[in-house]
RNA sequence: GGGUCCGUAGCUCAGUUGGUUAGAGCGCUUCGUUGACAUCGAAGAGGUCAGAGGUUCGAAUCCCCUCGGACCCACCA
């Protein structure tokens, strides 16, 4: 940062001073809350949701870190300790992937270079990549602490994952079982429910002849051996064969079935009558243990038919499909074929390979063993998960979301965390020749040939421990976990956090992982509020994405308009949970606001005869002083308030009105005026040094209000106005502006408003600009004195030279605040009507209103004075108006 | 099938617990530039608050329905 007024430009550059900032910023320790200055008791934490280590910014972070750092530099100026925790994520499957495509062009698979080289590669990867999302979360300004960057396969990381993996295991919580999972064969792993994709897709649906029945299926390849029926118990066609055992010629000969009651068959569907086929449809999985049916597996990992399919085996099940059919049909069991049948074919999020329900042997958390300890008594993670939202001990901003969540925790199932992924965080499970178990992070010592289970951990088991497992010291041998959380002086002070801030889009992916993983592992819950952000789209509300080419990269916005303007592009007009747009026209829109921001500072600075802080209200002098700093102190509040209740857009909304609006357009245009000793009217007492103080305290205050929003931009002006270039005097650590007492200075409101009807009649009445007309104003005489007191402002702003002559009947006749004021041009006949119509009409519904018994009855007292008011200030007008029309 | 959100000026959006002659920014029209800023200033045009009904003295705001749009969850044996 340079200093001197010749080093402020006409134009603010943000290219010029951004990264300078930044680096004094860093430089300065200040984003380490341990070496923030002052006594700083309360903490306020932010654990950032880590970006892909392997990623590029795009707009969905630039919103999310635009949002985490107002509330963490809001925070900081509020005398917190404040801390924002950055990190990067390994994303398990999507770097895997990128790896994978890149040995592919040297004719590679991961399988070749085995596991220990291809993670090596992996890491590698990983480390080239890292820097570039490091510095663009630099790029936006983040006040984040570099000290303290996580990233989730660190060794504290991973050894927390696996310590955690034990306790859960030892608990009781998770076990290893035969699930029917998603399982993507070309992925080879399986998919969590929501890594699950639908497609809607058209294709064949087969009816076929299943002995007294018909049965309809899109996936005739998995129905060798259903040897079940389910019926309604309700269903009177089926009354008798419920229990019975039947013989039915099917598919590889004769089959022996049986017919169960159930529920869960749709009388009105088909036939009303169903087989089952449990090892690959989830459905049909809970129908099979629910009534104890043994489950046969037809299709394998790789998506072949297994021995059970019988001259078909080894096939690939999708494309052996038609040739079951044809046998089929050669048999006689095809009723009829529907081709043109519409369904939702459910296919990987990644490879978009069509998904296999199938059998295997995974690991699970178990959301329905009571064995958590959780105020006062044993519950299990679905019972805390639901409570700590019930309780008010977590809130969601905004609290729509509640209801979302509950339903999603109450349907919650079992959780499958062990996924067929090389990159990830190993199960730390070994098994011998024997096929005994244990569980330990390192081989076990006991005899025998021991290997580590191949898989890994889904990687939301990890990132489910992200606020606290990123807060803890370095890991040390033969400590258990619960010491090791106890030593760490982070988790201490930092934990619970604050404010987790994230898209709505990954409420269940993420926030509730971490709420069930921290409830767990902590007994306490991860944080206090969860503030959830919509999605960036473009112009049209579309989505923006690589296909489209609608995307807008924030760097090229940043590059081109700075970052203070991206940020609030961002924010203004963005309501939380709710979805934005945002287009280059807006962004330049902020470019605008950040320029009119320098140059309102500009122009102070300039002006007054010594820059400095002024932290102490000064006294007013004149009317426009004493409003000013009324509504610097309204909008301290309002902005303080809007802040706390994470009100962004609004706060932010609020300080443009004040700055522009206000300060710039009214008060800067009359210190303009009340300074210059020419115009010096008979208000005694004001001087340029009072002007001076005022104007740079409005400023000092200003400063520190937008600093949250345009944290380059201000301190950059900051630096101007302390001369400092001491790191304490950074604005960063400076502190908010105090609430303050305040009220409405109306005589100021009543200047304001015959000024501008003023205006408008002159733009009306096409008087040029440069003459100056004369004006008589009458008013009652308190109204008077105030009008001459302040007649500068009325020559100045108003183009007009107050008169004492009386030619009432030449004149053009305004009526504006109790206030008539005769401009001395030509009467506008038709305006003046128009404007009696308009009071009129007014009028009418006004006293309508009040004739109204039931009004007058019901409404409260102070309604009905408001209404009675605004009548009797309309006659008034009307009144005079046609009196001197 | 269950659920959520949205529909306010040409465009993008505010409108807090029902009480304004319904607001902002951009765009548009007219006028304006002798040192804070043309990335600017002054003024203006533009809305039956998607539609119908209800509650109420009073509805953009609360309830019900209809239409239109976005999304989430579940799922079609």
């Amino acid at each position: 940062m340079k200093k001197s007024k010749e080093s402020l430009e006409k134009a603010y550059e943000p290219k010029k001073h951004e990264d300078d900032i930044y680096k004094k910023w860093e430089s300065s320790g200040f984003f380490n809350p341990d070496k923030l200055p002052g006594k700083r008791k309360n903490p306020f934490t932010i654990s950032m949701p880590p970006p892909n280590a392997t990623g590029t910014l795009h707009l969905g972070h630039a919103s999310m870190l635009a949002i985490q750092d107002i509330l963490i530099r809001y925070n900081r100026l509020q005398g917190k300790k404040t801390l924002w925790v950055p990190g990067t994520d390994h994303a398990s499957i999507a770097t895997q992937n990128r790896v994978e495509k890149l040995i592919a062009e040297d004719g590679k698979t991961r399988h070749d270079l085995g596991r220990t080289q291809f993670l090596q590669e992996v890491e590698d990867f990983v480390e080239d990549s890292r820097d570039t999302i490091r510095n663009q979360i630099r790029k936006m300004g983040s006040s984040c602490d570099w000290t303290r960057e996580a990233y989730t396969l660190s060794p504290t990381l991973t050894k927390v994952v696996q310590e955690t993996f034990i306790t859960m295991h030892n608990d009781g919580i998770i076990y290893r079982g035969d699930r029917i999972v998603n399982w993507c064969p070309r992925c080879a792993s399986t998919l969590a429910n929501d890594e699950v994709k639908h497609k809607t897709t058209k294709g064949n649906y087969y009816y076929f002849k299943y002995g007294p029945i018909t049965i309809g299926t899109a996936r005739p390849e998995t129905k060798f051996l259903d040897k079940t029926i389910i019926v309604h118990p309700e269903d009177k066609r089926y009354k008798d064969l419920v229990g019975k055992t039947l013989t039915i010629p099917w598919m590889n000969g004769d089959i022996v079935a049986h017919v169960i009651a159930d529920t869960a068959a749709d009388m009105e569907e088909g036939t009303g009558a169903m087989t089952i086929t449990p090892a690959h449809s989830f459905i049909d999985f809970e129908l099979a243990q629910k009534h104890n049916l043994p489950i046969v597996q037809i299709i394998n990992e790789k998506g072949e038919l297994t021995g059970h399919a019988g001259e078909f085996a080894g096939q690939n099940a999708n494309q052996a499909r038609e040739k079951i059919v044809e046998k089929m049909k050669r048999e006689g069991l095809v009723e009829k074929i529907n081709t043109e049948y519409e369904h939702n074919l459910s296919v990987c999020y990644l490879c978009d390979t069509p998904v296999e329900p199938l059998i295997s042997k995974q690991w699970f958390i178990s959301v329905d063993t009571k064995a958590v300890e959780w105020k006062g008594k044993k519950q299990s993670l679905k019972e805390i998960a639901l409570d700590v939202v019930k309780s008010n001990d977590i809130s969601i901003v905004p609290n729509r979301f509640n209801k979302t969540y509950f339903h999603w925790i109450e349907n919650l199932h079992d959780w499958c965390i062990s996924r067929q992924i090389w990159f990830g965080h190993r199960i730390p499970v070994w098994y011998n020749e024997k096929e005994e178990t244990e569980i330990s992070i390192s081989k076990p010592t006991k005899e025998g040939t021991w290997k580590q289970d191949p898989d890994t951990l889904d990687t939301w088991f990890s990132s489910g421990q992200w606020t606290f497992s990123t807060l803890l010291e370095s890991p040390k041998d033969n400590e258990t976990l619960t010491q090791w959380k106890k030593r760490s002086k982070d988790v201490k002070t930092f934990h619970p956090t604050n404010v987790l801030e994230t898209g709505y889009d990954i409420l269940f992916f993420w926030i509730a992982r971490m709420i069930l993983m921290t409830t767990y592992g902590m007994k306490e819950i991860p944080f206090e509020t969860v503030y959830l952000h919509g999605m960036v789209r473009d112009k049209q509300g579309r989505k923006m994405s690589k296909s489209l080419g609608n995307g807008i990269d924030p760097l090229d916005m940043i590059k081109k308009y700075g970052t203070d303007a991206l940020r609030l592009s961002l924010i203004v007009g963005a309501t939380p949970g709710n979805d934005s747009r945002l287009y280059e026209e807006k962004i330049a829109g902020y470019r605008n606001f950040v320029n009119k921001l320098w140059n309102i500072s500009r122009f102070i600075i300039t002006s007054v005869q010594k820059p400095k802080i002024i932290t102490k209200t000064p006294k007013p002098t004149t009317l426009s002083d004493e409003w000013i700093l009324s509504q610097l102190h309204f909008t301290i509040e309002k902005v303080t308030n809007h802040l706390e209740a994470f009100e962004l857009s609004a706060a932010a909304e609020t300080l443009r009105e004040f700055t522009w609006n206000e300060l710039a357009d009214w008060y800067l245009e009359i210190a303009k005026i009340e300074k210059d000793p020419s115009h010096s009217p008979p208000v005694g007492g004001s001087d340029g040094a009072g002007k001076d103080d005022i104007l740079l305290y409005i400023l000092t205050s200003l400063l520190k209000l937008w600093h949250p929003f345009t944290p380059f931009v201000t301190e950059r002006i900051w630096n101007e106005l302390s001369g400092s270039t001491k790191n304490e005097d950074l604005l960063i650590v400076e502190s908010w502006p105090e609430n303050k007492k305040h009220k409405p200075v109306t005589d100021f409101k009543t200047i304001q408003n015959i000024i501008i009807a003023i205006r408008t009649a002159r733009a009306e009445l096409q008087v040029e600009a440069s003459n100056i007309i004369d004006a008589v104003i009458t008013a009652k005489p308190a109204q008077q004195k105030l009008i001459t007191k302040n007649q500068n402002l009325f020559e100045k702003l108003a183009r007009v030279t107050l008169s004492n002559k009386d030619y009432p009947q030449k004149g053009h006749v305004i009526q504006e605040s109790g206030v008539t004021i005769t401009l001395h041009v030509p009467v506008n006949k038709e305006k003046t009507k128009k404007e009696i119509e308009k009071l009129e009409k007014y009028i009418k519904a006004l006293k309508n209103k009040l004739s109204n018994a039931s009004f007058i009855d019901n409404a409260p007292q102070s309604i009905v004075q408001k209404e009675q008011e605004k009548l009797a200030e309309a006659e008034n007008a009307l009144q005079k108006l046609k009196a001197l029309s």
